[in-house]
DNA sequence: CCGGATGTTCACCT
DNA sequence: GAGGTGAACATCCG
């Protein structure tokens, strides 16, 4: 899904709709709904009221909703592996790459329906809406975090650092395409314990964040990193030749090549 | 049939 | 408390 990078994608496409009125909104099956307990009837306290403000934090969408006071509440939107945004019918992302070619107005999961309506299209429903999420449980978000950000993290952390980078509640924003792809460009094991990095290693890392996202990005996606294209056994590492590894870190699928992440 | 897939959460260990 | 593991969620694909 959607990392930060395609979150980024939809924030920037739902400016357009900032304005505009809330007339209704469904939410479809009910579980989709975070805290799991939360009756969907609360998002009718929302309905009339205007999208005043949209934003990100990490792979959060927040979509602030008000009258002319102001904001008056917030929709937190997750994507879940599989979750695209719609606005109108179209996304600026047309398909995931490990999600179904096949796409169905039926994974609809959430519409809200302003002028135009605004859609969470979820085949396999990991995504979810909450109102009111608690942002301070994130992170801060990976490109707002410098040096003695990533710094600070890192100390004293026995965990590896790939789970340090997948940790939202440390550094937001960034999945596991993009936890190689940095890893791999800042020539790091990934199961280094993040503890153990050098002063240096750990700018080499700071440094390495912001570039890297802005890339992808640039690129179309998460998928597209440079190591993205060895994700597949006898591939050869295009930095140092060494043959890539897949092996398994903090519970996740990883690719890493041993030649130079040290 | 089985395992795995850009994620999050929870229970259960050590 | 920190951190690891595995399952669950739902669905498709190789």
């Amino acid at each position: 899904m959607p990392e930060l990078i395609e979150v980024e994608y939809y924030r920037s496409a739902l400016v357009r709709v900032v304005g505009q009125r809330l007339r209704s909104m469904t939410v479809t099956p009910g579980d989709y709904v975070r805290p799991r307990a939360t009756p969907t009837s609360v998002f009718g306290a929302l309905l009339g009221l205007q999208l005043t403000d949209v934003r990100r934090h990490g792979k959060l969408l927040l979509l602030g909703l008000g009258d002319e006071g102001g904001m008056v509440s917030e929709v937190g939107l997750r994507f879940g592996m599989t979750g695209r945004l719609l606005i109108d019918g179209t996304g600026p992302i047309d398909y995931l790459e490990y999600s179904s070619r096949r796409d169905d107005p039926a994974w609809d999961r959430v519409v809200m329906n302003f002028d135009v309506p605004v859609a969470i299209r979820d085949q396999r429903r990991l995504g979810s809406i909450e109102l009111a999420p608690d942002v301070s449980a994130l992170g801060i978000d990976a490109l707002a975090l410098d040096d003695r950000g990533w710094s600070e993290i890192c100390r004293g952390r026995r965990k590896s650092t790939k789970a340090v980078l997948l940790d939202q509640s440390l550094v937001a924003g960034i999945g596991n395409l993009l936890a190689d792809e940095i890893l791999w460009r800042s020539c790091i094991d990934p199961a280094r314990p993040a503890r153990s990095l050098s002063t240096s290693e750990v700018t080499r890392l700071a440094t390495t964040v912001g570039p890297t996202i802005a890339e992808l990005m640039d690129r179309g996606g998460s998928h597209r990193g440079d190591s993205f294209a060895l994700r597949e056994c006898g591939a050869i590492c295009t930095h140092c030749g060494h043959a890539m590894e897949h092996t398994t870190v903090a519970t996740r699928s990883t690719w890493w090549c041993r030649g130079h992440q040290l």
